[in-house]
DNA sequence: TCAATAAGTTAGGTATGTCTAACAAAATAG
DNA sequence: CTATTTTGTTAGACATACCTAACTTATTGA
């Protein structure tokens, strides 16, 4: 069995790989808040574990068996965000942290209540999907609302789930996945863009239109 | 911060405490399933936190800083395994060794919800009372069932919480918290009991009958 | 009361997961 | 194409929480 720690490192070799970066030792320093060289140790750990394989300067490369810990890792925090959320009613800019440490400690027997609790669910709070129990996720990519363009009818799809301050300024103006919103204006140099978010005008910050993720209306 | 192997002790010198035992080393470290030497150890530790006074051969006693640690963790635990119990369906027999992980990570936020959704709840599923915020708990002393008499008309008000096996068998014997039961027959020699609980004849051990609290009804 | 037993501590070690400082190697840029 | 910068590793520590084996101290029972 993983320890906590490896498990950390998984899920965020996995997070990392799919936002499309390297994994490389200084990323994952970096993204854990740990010294370069405790990465290197846990890198020697884990590929002597066989859950990963690392190549210097190329990054690291999960095996199957260290995605499948990665992914029920995953699974299991975005099924307890959406729990705490749906079930404790716990905001969703605080379901984060509470999940990061939930996630550990979940057994089998909890996760199976909880989803069947939840109808099956297929997304958490912020629009990430949940991974599969034998392990498979099917994460689509969606476009930043920071790349959109006036006139544009976009559906929310996923908001970045780490920044809780961003959350709660998400939530004031109406935007959580699946709303509806139209781009009226987009301000250059990075500026402000102003939405219509059902029914009602809202003017965002570039900085947080990037952790919005939209796709087009049909 | 207490860590959550110093909350673990906390609460293990606290039980046996209230139990009635001394919390020396060699019982501590019984009961923890560590070796004496490791106890030494946290003793040291824990001194030196100023959160128990130790006194070789005589045992330890928690200082009142090292009390409220001991009853944040145990009320921590009772409200888990009620919450798990009336709002994910567990059956009582799981409820315990899931809290002791979940009562490490339980955010006030957290608590305070499961608090509130469980109506300021006073006792956990096996009937032991939930200390309050504060730091308080009265503990009642009860009869073990094991010394009941023939014609006792009696109340169930604790069961020990620790072994599923005989908390699976008492349920389906029917017997609970608020369960009445009344002694039909006691067998000498720590034989088995006759018990009239709710309308049907159960007969049990002694040895199980040692884990069931009761009191005698007015 | 004093020897046997039980209880407790010390010394030295292991595993996990961190760190800093020094060093090595690869990538990149002029 | 080599010098600088970036990236990565090694060496040596530290804290937590364990362990066994050896030793010491207190309790107890004959």
């Amino acid at each position: 069995m993983a320890t906590h720690a490896v498990e950390d490192y998984l899920a965020m070799i996995y997070k990392i790989s799919f936002e499309g970066e390297k994994p490389t030792t200084s990323i994952i320093a970096e993204n854990m808040g740990v010294s370069k060289a405790s990465v290197t140790d846990m890198f020697k750990k884990m590929a002597i574990s066989a859950l990963i394989i690392h190549k210097p300067y190329k990054g690291v490369k999960l095996t199957r068996a260290g995605e499948k810990v990665a992914l029920e890792v995953i699974r299991h925090h975005r099924l307890v965000e959406l729990y705490l959320k749906e079930a404790m009613g716990v905001s969703w800019d605080k379901v984060h942290d509470e999940a990061d440490k939930w996630e550990h400690i979940l057994s089998e027997d909890i996760e199976d209540r909880i989803v069947e609790m939840l109808g099956n669910p297929t997304h958490d709070p912020h629009g990430a999907p949940i991974p599969t129990k034998d392990g498979h996720v099917q994460e689509e990519k969606f476009t930043p609302l920071s790349e959109a363009h006036e006139g544009e009818k976009l559906l929310v799809r996923l908001v970045e789930d780490s920044d809780p301050e961003k959350l709660r300024y998400l939530a004031e103006k109406g935007i959580f996945p699946q709303t509806v919103i139209e781009v009226k204006e987009v301000q250059p140099f990075e500026g402000p863009l102003t939405l219509d978010v059902e029914g009602h005008s809202q003017i965002i910050g570039h900085e947080v239109s990037r952790i919005v993720f939209v796709s087009e209306m049909v």
